[in-house]
Parts: structure tokens; sequence; C-alpha cells
DNA sequence: CATAAATCCGAAATCTATTCGATTGACGGT
DNA sequence: ACCGTCAATCGAATAGATTTCGGATTTATG
């Protein structure tokens, strides 16, 4: 199921820019990498078939969209079945306000990252979708003083 | 410095379609939300302008490229002063195996993401980078089962 | 209600994406 | 060493998109 494709230089040389800035056009990229466009152009088209590369996302200013807040969540659950765990994963992952779920090993179950417009909007997603669970033992709220996100393939 | 833009209905419309995929065509995003492509495409320029659209980035599968492990770092850090914590943040951040920085409240003074190839290599980030510097007290690791994110605006 | 400003549209011009046939080069089998 | 196969590459042609801009329409303002 998990295929292994091969990728070699140009390939990854494609995914960094790409993951840069996902904006940049073919003609741009296949510039950079030293093909010609038409190539260039078949390279993104079998990535994007294999799976490697899944889409692209808009980064917006969440501030300016009235989202002035943003925590971290760390849950503690209960009894861990599986069936009941997943479907609670599931459902916070559903909830617009939450960015990310982590689902992790150590002292917190479920770590997960949420935008909101005030205090009172936080408590709200908090007593309104999680205390309303039964699976979920207790919430740590953390506030994000400062965060900063990395765009880059990981490789030195 | 923080404007605070007007956005109407149809600039909501647009970051909502962008966010979820933003290899969308300026001409599919006209026809979803009803205006001319040449409309469209003077709104999405203004958008850029005053910095609510800040940019687009490809996903890609990191286990595709090597990276089969991900692990979220509880960061301890000791006498909190401003100089020296930005400096080690921004230190952290340009880490290439760093996906995310979260300076927050709470137990931990850090939370940071990390992608890594395995075991080996998590230990090596966290002792050649994180007990190096002598504001950190400690780090604490947990594993990354399952993740996901989201990529919607965050409305109702 | 009149004026100004912002928004919108449609058409033209420019540039880009996309397709396709032909060429090259690598590889394995004979 | 030879030949056949396959995959990758290119360049040119077509189809399609972006981008600009003058003028029309709508919205805000006094």
């Amino acid at each position: 199921m998990a295929d292994e494709p091969t990728l070699d230089r140009i390939d990854f040389a494609i995914l960094r820019l790409l993951m840069k800035d996902a904006w940049l056009s073919n003609k741009q990229i296949a510039a950079t990498v030293g093909l010609a466009p038409s190539t260039c152009h078949e390279r993104i088209k079998s990535l994007r078939a294999r799976g490697v590369l899944r889409g692209a996302h808009a980064e917006v200013d969440l501030k300016a969209i009235g989202f002035a807040l943003e925590a971290v969540l760390f849950v503690q659950l209960g009894k861990l079945e599986t069936e009941v765990v997943d479907n609670f994963v599931r459902s916070t992952a559903t909830v617009p306000e939450v960015r990310g779920v982590f689902l992790v090993s150590g002292r917190a179950d479920l770590i997960v990252h949420v935008v909101v417009r005030d205090m009172e909007h936080l408590k709200a997603i908090i007593s309104e979708h999680f205390n309303r669970h039964a699976v979920v033992l207790r919430v740590e709220t953390s506030v994000v003083f400062n965060r900063q996100q990395q765009h880059v393939m990981p490789l030195p």
C-alpha cells in the first residue's frame, strides 16, 4: 500500500520550490531546476499522481479575519478503546477552529491547536466540544504567545 | 501597523477556497464566487497587497521523502530574558526538521513539532540542538502516532 | 439628490499550461 | 557488440489562462 516512489535530485528540487511557494509557475520551476517546461510539467503531474504532492494551501493572516487568539490544548483521554478514540479525534478535527490534532504518546493523549476570536470563544469551544464527550478526562490549556511555522523541505 | 482590512462576503469566499486548494485557477474561483475573472483577479491582488493572503505552500507526503517519524517536544526554558529566549526560538525555527515552534504559557515554554527519519535522527536533533543551549532546562518528548491538519477557514 | 469613489465587467493582448510526436540515452537480453 | 525496449526529454503547436484597461455600474458621501 505504501509505495516507495523513487525520487531523484530534480524531484526534490521541485518539491522544495513548491513547499516554499506553491504559486510558482511551471515555467519558473522548469527554469530553476533546468528542465524544459513540458518535461517539468510531466514531473509535477507524476508527483501528484503518486501522492507525493498532495495539494497546496494558501496561508491567510488569521488576525485579519478576526481570529486573534491561539491556544494549544492538552487533552487527557480515558479508556483508550481504538473505536472511541478515533471517533473523537475525527470529530475534533472537524471543528472549524481546530488547526491540527496530534495523537501522541506521553503525558497528554491529544494535542490540539486551535484559533479563536477571544477568550470567550476559547471557553465556548472547550466546554461545548471537549467537556461534552465522555472520553475526555481533562483539558489543559496553553495560550500561544508566538508561533513560527516552517514551510521548507527538511533537508540540509 | 496592524491594519484592519475590511473584508466582505466575497473576500471570505475567496480565502476559503484558496485555503482548501491554492492551485485553483483564478477563472475557477471567479466562477465559484460569482465574479468576472478580471474582478476576481483584482480582489486577490488586493488581498495579497494588504497582507491578508500571505502565500501558498505545497503539501508533501513526508514519508515519501524519507521522514517517517514525527514528534512533539515540550521544552522548559530557564531565566526568561526576552533577548535570549527570542534568539533560541529563532534558532530553533531554522532547524530544517522543525515544522513549527509555539511559544506558550503553562507547563512548557516551547512546543516544537519535528519530523525526522527515525529514532536516531530524533535523538541527534535533541542532543545537538536543544541540549546544547544553556537556556534549555529540560526537554520532554512525545511521539506522534497520528496527525490531522485542517486547511479550512475557521468559520462555520 | 448630486457628486465622488470604489467596484465591476468585457474585450484585447500577452503569457502560460498542456499535449504530442520525435529524439536521445540507458539498460538488459541475445 | 548488437538490437530492442522503455523511460525521460525536448520543441513546437494548440488551447487556455492571466493580466490590463477603458468605460459602465454600483455604492458611499455630503
